[in-house]
DNA sequence: CCGGGCATCCACCGATCGGTGGATGCCGGG
DNA sequence: CCCGGCATCCACCGATCGGTGGATGCCCGG
């Protein structure tokens, strides 16, 4: 018998994926979550084989629950089961080390199949998650900003000039600038206006 | 009874959504639908009274459903139900005329309410959706950018220098220029960097 | 102990941008 | 029929930005 975790934020979704696999035999509902801090609670006092997780969620999101996770309880599964095809946590939840990857428009018999495959510790990946996956993987690998760079982001894209984001954080205005440069570089931009679009497309703004 | 028609690109969220409907007496899930045009189509078919209506999906959005159900069909009350809090088409779909919006991690009877109020002709709004068309509203009407600023921005957002930007779009440099500062004008900032970043804020961008 | 990543600073230059103050033609609503 | 919104174009100027090629000090890890 695999015993299931669900965690995500919303009751609806919580109750179609029970729905979905309560008549299944072999697999079973052992509890839900909604957030990261109850799913890693209850994995551990569950004795869950397989988490579902969602990765956007208050109090803890989904990637750090899966780290976490993988800290204390190597041997439990975490499928990724997100809404959006274009999440930005996609390669986050993986390198955080989640078994699998799926997108909750996927057909229920994928989900049946994705939770049985995680069981037997296949990774699994839904088709379009494995397209992204090989395209993003042959490029930089997606170059991480420094705390420091995203605070100089942060700042240009509310509408600060050089001038304005230096005097904002005590430093010169030589500096946004060449922090400015450094963004460039790892977006593969040439100017400020398409890095915001670069930060906003990876999610490191909102 | 109340006839219900389910529109939403996840057969989870569907399947979650009947099951919080299927017990309850005077409601009747009519059928379901994975698109706007889909639901459009079932819609008349079926004579549902009320739409649940997912704002994100492919073929045709939710929005661009509402405003063709409510020319064709304006006794059908559409609720829409949407992931996300901070969706930027709150306020287009209300304007398209939606009889309600709820968000999808409200609890199962708040939905069951919500779609007898519907029923009822009432207006519903979940609390927090209430809280943002205040502030809104009482914002300069979000001036809506015409098509070619749009262009201007997406090109701007996408790195186009203003000499690029109008060789795409086949019109000189200073019409480019005219454009943007139209576009700073109605978002309230005073550089590129910051209309792109408005831009992916208001959802006009992605 | 030394290399490398990070944050910080500097100067100089050409290219670009933003601001101002116009103008024209088209179209649709009052 | 005229007004207003939209798209288009023009010129000019100062401010800002992006590019180049450095430099320093810090701290972590091999």
């Amino acid at each position: 018998m695999i015993r299931l975790l669900i965690v995500d934020d919303h009751p609806i979704v919580r109750d179609g994926l029970r729905a979905a696999f309560e008549a299944e035999p072999g697999i079973e509902v052992a509890g839900e979550a909604a957030n990261g801090r109850e799913g890693i609670e209850r994995a551990a006092a569950l004795e869950v084989d397989i988490v579902l997780m969602d990765l956007r969620m208050p109090e803890m999101d989904g990637v750090s629950a899966i780290t976490a996770l993988g800290r204390s309880h190597p041997h439990i599964k975490v499928l990724v089961l997100t809404t959006f095809d274009g999440d930005s946590d996609v390669l986050p939840a993986i390198e955080a080390g989640a078994t699998g990857y799926l997108l909750k428009d996927a057909p229920t018999d994928e989900l049946l199949r994705a939770v049985r495959a995680a069981a037997a510790g296949e990774p699994v990946l839904s088709p379009s998650v494995a397209g992204r996956l090989m395209g993003q993987v042959r490029r930089p690998a997606r170059a991480a900003l420094t705390d420091r760079e995203l605070q100089v982001l942060t700042l240009v894209a509310d509408g600060a000039s050089n001038r304005q984001a230096a005097a904002k954080l005590f430093i010169s205005e030589a500096s946004i600038k060449t922090h400015l440069l450094h963004i460039y570089d790892k977006f593969g931009v040439r100017d400020r206006a398409a890095a915001v679009s670069e930060g906003y497309r990876r999610g490191l703004l909102s």
